[in-house]
DNA sequence: GATGAATGAGCGTTCATTCAT
DNA sequence: GATGAATGAACGCTCATTCAT
């Protein structure tokens, strides 16, 4: 019988495949991309660390595919907060979207501090950092949809949204999950939140805020 | 005729301290705290990796030093932009000086990126970690002493100042030096550093700027 | 097909870990536990220093399973030599044991003189030292049991076994095997270990002998 | 003035190299040979690492140097043990000599045990091994000395008094210092004395003891 | 397809020794 | 004569990667 089964080995390879990420995600979650050696994720997954090799070229590729899961996940979440409502007023419907895209991403961020940080601030292998990139812009493009909508309707003052995007993540990164974070001093995590959610809005919505 | 310590030696000694933290720096700036190898640091001040140890007892040591050479210039530079200037109105004396702490401390970041990235949101040794939190905590002082001032003087409507003092740096630091920052795609670095600055006195002005 | 821990691979992996702590007690018979550093002993069991951390987590591991060895084999030779024998004359039995005893370990002694002062003289490792407590422990009961038996039955004078025990594997061991052995000078083996074996029974017997 | 004090010079570079021997004593008789480093020596004599090498042209020869201080204060308290003393009774004059050698040697040996070790038992420097030969002979010169005189007189059997003296310093060194040495688990340093003393005589004097 | 074994490159560190001052 | 600085060699150990089974 020669060796057929296609669809079901590659389903197979796919599963380990995955499972193989899933235990890279939890690892870097707790001890970040410099700690993810091949042999922590093998073991996670319930692998050797010869059998990475087997699903990724190098660990450099196992690395590119965590950051993707985390990354498509994060997005993920993001853009559900960041779609329209019908519920939302029109003439605040920016920053009614912008409160749930910083208030989502604060209390994901905060929640696994880690694996934020990982995310967004960690230096990593070159792959990782180049995927970083695309995920930078996607996030850029999110918060400038919403401030281009919010230009348009004249909710919002004229801003270049690239930019703002980017300040408004590496904001609310920073200061919930960098070393320079305020907690761990006695700082209620609600409030921290509170503050940098105002600290957000006010950012972009300006004078009129 | 015994040996004396005399200023010429000690001197000298000192010097080649100063060179190996100097070398330190760059190396810190070019590849960030994990890259700075005992033997890279040593190579670059033209040194043998074992004779690092004639200076620092070990390699975190060494790191811990050079951290504190980054931090004490930066600060040293933000410092000199906080202070009240006698031209400042007096009733925008605050949002002068933090016009001007963000600005220099921005402006310096952009010019030595991976620096202040490693300076302010790498992951790093232990030892290094613990200086950063001293680091980050005299930072959050000198935003949050700027803050109070204004709050006293009713420039600024009352706020958590240390919150606010960590969200600026990390708002400023992330935008600016992190993977996210929207550099090198054709964005200008002063359009750059003014969008931050608008948002960062906005998030700190609140309605009233 | 999932793989499955066979016996020939556990027996393949038992038969290079034998095969490393062998080459372990080679190299210790030659340059003592100072001189086996793991690469020494990798190269001599035709490995390198990195795969030995395959097979033990530390050298400190290594040395205390080449120690164990060594130990056990001259514990079994000279165990055996201890058995009561049928034809000992029970009046003197406890000699005859002893006479075995003192022969058995004085002529492996000076067969592998650098192995035996591994074993029972050189400072080490303090997990090889452990190690040697419970070995001269051992020791010490084998000969106070043999001690015993003879102050018992009459055929010795009272005295204190535990220390007599140790006395008599310390005036072996060093005078066979110490840098003070007078070896190589002209002295027949033969005639040293008989001078030995003398002195070592009228220490036990006493003026009975 | 040409350079000329020969006497002062040389008297002051001697008495700094006692210091450095001295000084080799403390540490070998804290740390054995093995961890008598250079700068551990020096340091100790309040001297840097680097001028060692003024007085000795390599490490070797400081260790050796420091080998023969102790050997010969070792010596010369068990030569003077050794003397014969006229208030001995002329039957049993070896027998009185060699129990105050031995007691000598032990109760040394029992209060300063690592230096003993050292001395005795501890693997070392070619050159250090080759000194100890030395030493060696003249310890079983002395015994053998005693040993000759008491069967020359009748008081003791004929033996190979060369081996025996070797036999007898082995066996107190290795009794009361080696590893093997039961002590610190509830034995009485005096009785510990006192069994290896008769055993020693006894194997010496024999059947007549 | 999965594995354990093996390895080379690299890391931080120690230490005996040399040398300019 | 004494020193601090400098260094190469060596050590124990980690890890990404390769390969025969």
């Amino acid at each position: 019988m020669p060796y057929r089964e296609t669809d079901a080995t590659r389903a197979a390879r796919d599963r380990r495949r995955v499972a193989l990420v899933a235990a890279g995600v939890e690892v870097v979650a707790e001890r970040g991309f410099a700690g993810a050696t091949v042999q922590a994720v093998a073991g996670r997954a319930g692998l050797s660390a010869s059998s990475v090799y087997t699903y990724f070229p190098a660990r450099a590729d196992l690395l590119t595919a965590v950051f993707r899961e985390i990354a498509s996940v994060e997005l993920g979440h993001v853009r559900e907060a960041a779609e329209p409502r019908p519920d939302d007023a029109p003439a605040t419907a920016a920053q009614a979207r912008l409160t749930r895209v910083v208030d989502t991403f604060a209390r994901r961020a905060l929640r696994r501090r880690r694996l934020a940080r990982a995310l967004l601030l960690e230096p990593a292998d070159p792959a990782v950092e180049a995927e970083r990139t695309l995920f930078a812009r996607e996030y850029a493009d999110l918060f400038g949809a919403i401030a281009a909508a919010g230009v348009a309707s004249g909710e919002l003052p004229a801003q270049d949204t690239r930019i703002v995007g980017a300040a408004l993540v590496g904001a609310v990164a920073s200061a919930l999950t960098s070393p320079l974070a305020p907690l761990g001093e006695g700082v209620d995590p609600d409030a921290l939140v509170a503050t940098i959610l105002g600290f957000c809005l006010r950012g972009v919505v300006g004078a009129a805020a």
